[in-house]
Formats: C-alpha cells, sequence, structure tokens
DNA sequence: TTTGCTATCGAACATCTTATACGATAACAG
DNA sequence: CTGTTATCGTATAAGATGTTCGATAGCAAA
C-alpha cells in the first residue's frame, strides 16, 4: 500500500478514537476528524464512504489483529502441552486486552460501543465454538446450543467492561476466575 | 396535562418507536418524525430538547411502567403466598415483556438500543438487589457483589434479546428456565 | 358564555453538516 | 526521469438542526 495512503488512514483512525474517548459517537463529525487527522475533506471521503464505514474498518481491523494473534499463541501451547482448557483461552484473551497495544479498551470504554460489541461478541462466538471444553458443562443444563454459545460471549464481554468501569484493579488470573466461576 | 399537550406528545413517541423499527437511531431525522407525527417543528422543539432527549424520556417511560405494574404484583404474590422465589418474578417480567402492551419490544429488537439497553439493565439491577434469593448462589462463587449483580442483570437482558431473535417461539416458562439453568 | 392563557401551526431563517467535484500540487513506484 | 495517483484547497449543493414570530385555535376557569 502507498505510504500515503497508510499515512492518512492511521491519521484518520487516530484522530477517530481520540474524538470518540471525548465524546459520543453521534456528536462526532467529519469535519472535526479531519481536522485533528490534518486531512482534506475529499481524501477523507476517498478512504471511508461515511463515518459509519470508519467505524467499521477500525474494528474490524483491532479484531481482526487481537484474534488473531490469539490465534496463534493457542495452537502454539496446543502443540506443547496438549490442552487447552477454556482458562487458557480466556486468560490469553484478558492479557491481551490488558497490554492493550491497539486501543480497543479506549474503544470499548467509550459511550459509543453497540456495533463494537457486536464485532466482539462475534468473533468471540467463533472462538467458543472451536474449544469444546465449553461445552461439556453446557450437558447438564437443559438450553439450546446457541442460547449457551451466545451466553458465555455476553458474559465474557460484560466481564471485560466491568474490569474497565472498576478501573482494571484486578489481575487477568482474577478475572478470569470470575468469568469461569459464574459461567461453570 | 393538557389534552392537546399529551396527544402530540404521544404522537411523537408512537412517530419514533415506528421510524425507529424501520431504520438505525442514527438515520431518523426530525423532519421525518415530525411528518410522520404530523407535528409542527417548533411544537417537537417545544416538547423535546433534542432528539437524544425524546429517546431518553420514552426510555423512562416504558420502562417506569414496566417495572412499577411488576413491582405491585410481586408484592401481592408475596402477601398471598409469602414467598418470591427468583422463578417467580423472572416469569412475571418475560409474560409483561410477551404481551408488549407498550413497544418495548420493538425498541428492544431494533438496532439502535445502546441507551434502551443500558435503562433495562439498570431496572433490572434495582429489582434484583431486592431479591435476596438471586444471592444464594453467589456464596459459592468467589466474585464481588456488584460484579454478580451486573453478570445477572446482563444475562436476563441478553435472554431476552436471543428470544427476540430468534422469533420469541419458547414461551416464558421455557424462557424462565433457560435463565435460571445458566444462573444457577 | 365569555375571558385569559397557552399549545400549536406554518413559514422563514441562520447555521451546521454531509457529500461531491475539480484543477493544482506533490509524493510515489519503476 | 516519467507516468501515475494520493492529497490539497476550495467551491458547492443538498439536507438537517434549532430558533423565531405572528396568527390561530383549543383549553380551563370564572
Amino acid at each position: 500500500m502507498d505510504r500515503r495512503q497508510k499515512k492518512t488512514r492511521d491519521a484518520i483512525f487516530k484522530a477517530f478514537i481520540d474524538l470518540l474517548s471525548k465524546k459520543h459517537y453521534n456528536q462526532v463529525t467529519v469535519g472535526e476528524i479531519i481536522e485533528r487527522a490534518d486531512v482534506g475533506r475529499a481524501t477523507f471521503y476517498a478512504h471511508f464512504e461515511t463515518k459509519d464505514f470508519l467505524l467499521k474498518e477500525l474494528c474490524e481491523e483491532l479484531f481482526c489483529h487481537i484474534f488473531d494473534a490469539l490465534e496463534g499463541e493457542t495452537e502454539k501451547h496446543n502443540h506443547i502441552f496438549e490442552c487447552d482448557a477454556p482458562s487458557s483461552v480466556v486468560l490469553h484473551l484478558l492479557q491481551h486486552l490488558q497490554k492493550n497495544d491497539n486501543s480497543i479498551l479506549e474503544l470499548l470504554a467509550c459511550e459509543n460501543n453497540e456495533l463494537f460489541l457486536r464485532y466482539f461478541k462475534e468473533n468471540l462466538k467463533k472462538l467458543i465454538q472451536r474449544q469444546p471444553q465449553f461445552f461439556e458443562s453446557q450437558k447438564g443444563r437443559a438450553v439450546p446450543n446457541d442460547y449457551w454459545i451466545n451466553h458465555i460471549s455476553v458474559t465474557f464481554v460484560e466481564t471485560v467492561r466491568w474490569w474497565l468501569d472498576s478501573g482494571m484493579k484486578e489481575s487477568p488470573e482474577t478475572l478470569s476466575d470470575y468469568f469461569l466461576s459464574v459461567i461453570f
């Protein structure tokens, strides 16, 4: 990709995240974004059809990163330990979130997170479905499969949200314990 | 309240709900609302400062209704049966939602429900805190109190959401079973 | 019924926002 | 060095927001 393209794309993402951490998505205008990103109006629209698409692409990029990284790690672990307990996946995910290389936490904390949470949940669902350990405790409960998957991913997302809202004082290990404790 | 005021207020609420069931909150304009409600522009702004306040007041009215009604019922039950198992509260709430006298389900199903879900959750939290039965199974788990309350209310909201998304085929009794089954 | 009050109307208006268009300029890849 | 292309700056049209104001009509109380 052209160096110029990447530069403006990143500048727009950064400006957007900055603004979202200050005010609600609906209150953020394209004018503010391009001013802060120091980018021409036409340039913005050359990159993103609308503000909604900007958010969509930002979500895709962030979740791609974090879930791909996780995928790699758990596979490596499987080879070494030949086991992948739910606790390991959960813990890895929480540790990634705590590191917060990308701005995923800012976006989870900010007011506008409807679309964002949807992405988070969808990615989690896919992950959970590949972890048979999550379904063992389901057998004792008379609930449909998709209800169960939904329940687990929602509970995880809300666990992270609770963590954020309460200042992230707990360690990933503690959080993981909380999560597994209410799930199983 | 003046008959004229109530008339326009209701017309605006109705038009707003109609539009929300068709398109996302962000895409609904004040112009569309007043056209559908057949109300003058100035009149709209005499009632609601902004579109955001309209949503806020709508949420408050709906949740006031449903939770007040529930409050009355469970108190009556307590007097008669001298017990209020969590299952009874949960079941009552689900039955209320199924009746759908007000348009609460439309709003839960529609795209924009960020603020709406927040209200739902907050009201649930208050309700749960007054039901000691919800805390018995917490004793076996080493999780903080507010984490536990949050977990229960989120799980309930998401149970209703899952119900809606899957076409509301199950009875309130079945839903109640699912919910209690994953909580306890 | 009459009287005073006030909610609504409708139209006009300034302001802001969005989204597009186009020629000029500068950075890029080969 | 050269052709390509991303960006800039500005202009612009369309659409949305929120306010103002005089006229009208419905309401409550005497």
